[in-house]
DNA sequence: ACTCGTGCCGAATAGTGTGCGGCTCCGGCG
DNA sequence: CGCCGGAGCCGCACACTATTCGGCACGAGT
């Protein structure tokens, strides 16, 4: 992981589809020497994927929220139940299980205001494990597709 | 936005370097025409970019959390400033503007725990318009990189 | 029936990915 | 000090791909 790696990694966070002998050129190696190191970061697991970047709007999800959920009991079995359950909605982007007042953090995505109130009654109150729940819409969010190494 | 685009979607939220050869031949059109659909969809915003997905602990980044933050006064102008503060920072994954007890959800990620609460105190606490904070460790998350239209 | 517009296709060309042999650099060791 | 071995980078050649463009088919409107 040393400097051309961290290059490559930064270029192809900001555009994955660039060319490989376009990658090279702005890096100063030659394409074999980045097509090489590319696929070392793949095989190592560094690059996991390469993924488009959607607006929700065209796939009609107008409104996201944060649902900070809390479960009774908050035991194993239970956590990874919930877990695939949300997970295995289409409404719901991401899952996390976080430490504090709350277990959950669920990151969903819907048409509508409607939507959202339908996913939380019928999707939420109904699971018995559910202990409780509070909603934050967003109202605006900033997402970083660039990460540099830390220290 | 018919059958074809949304196809064309969900391949691309897959795998957003597959070639549009594979890309076409999958879909069961032509080249040609899977590239001038593509092209269309970046055209009006549908595809907004093409994003690596890389591992965190690959850039020294082993811990993450949501921190939940309350301003004050939330002002137009105090929120505006405080999340471009936050997006600027490197730590900082993504800003969320919420509704709710609190105003503002900030998704970081750090090499370590002590690094968590050197951010904490050093980038929030020192902030005067920070009213209070609440930080949730992440033991687990599961993100998903294919969406549907809903509906 | 005719025309126009739209979208898809297939072929041709320019450009790209990829494997491979060879080169250079550098550290270890006699 | 000279030699050796390995790692990493390079450039070339070939297969494959993107991209352009003319033509065709289909459906709507007149």
């Amino acid at each position: 992981m040393d400097e051309l790696d961290s290059a490559i990694v930064r270029e192809l966070q900001q555009d994955a589809r660039q060319t490989n002998r376009a990658l090279a050129h702005r890096l100063g190696v030659a394409p074999s020497t980045c097509l090489e190191r590319v696929r070392l970061l793949h095989r190592r697991g560094v690059i996991r994927g390469y993924h488009a970047d959607i607006d929700p709007a065209a796939l009609n999800r107008r409104v996201e929220a944060f649902v900070s959920v809390q479960l009774r009991p908050p035991s194993r079995q239970v956590i990874e139940g919930f877990k695939a359950a949300m997970f295995a909605l289409p409404q719901v982007m991401a899952v996390y299980v976080v430490a504090g007042e709350q277990d959950f953090l669920v990151h969903v995505s819907v048409p509508s205001l409607d939507a959202l109130h339908s996913f939380l009654i019928d999707r939420l109150t109904q699971r018995r494990e559910v202990a409780g729940f509070r909603s934050q819409i967003i109202y605006d969010s900033a997402r970083k597709n660039v990460a540099a190494p830390l220290e």
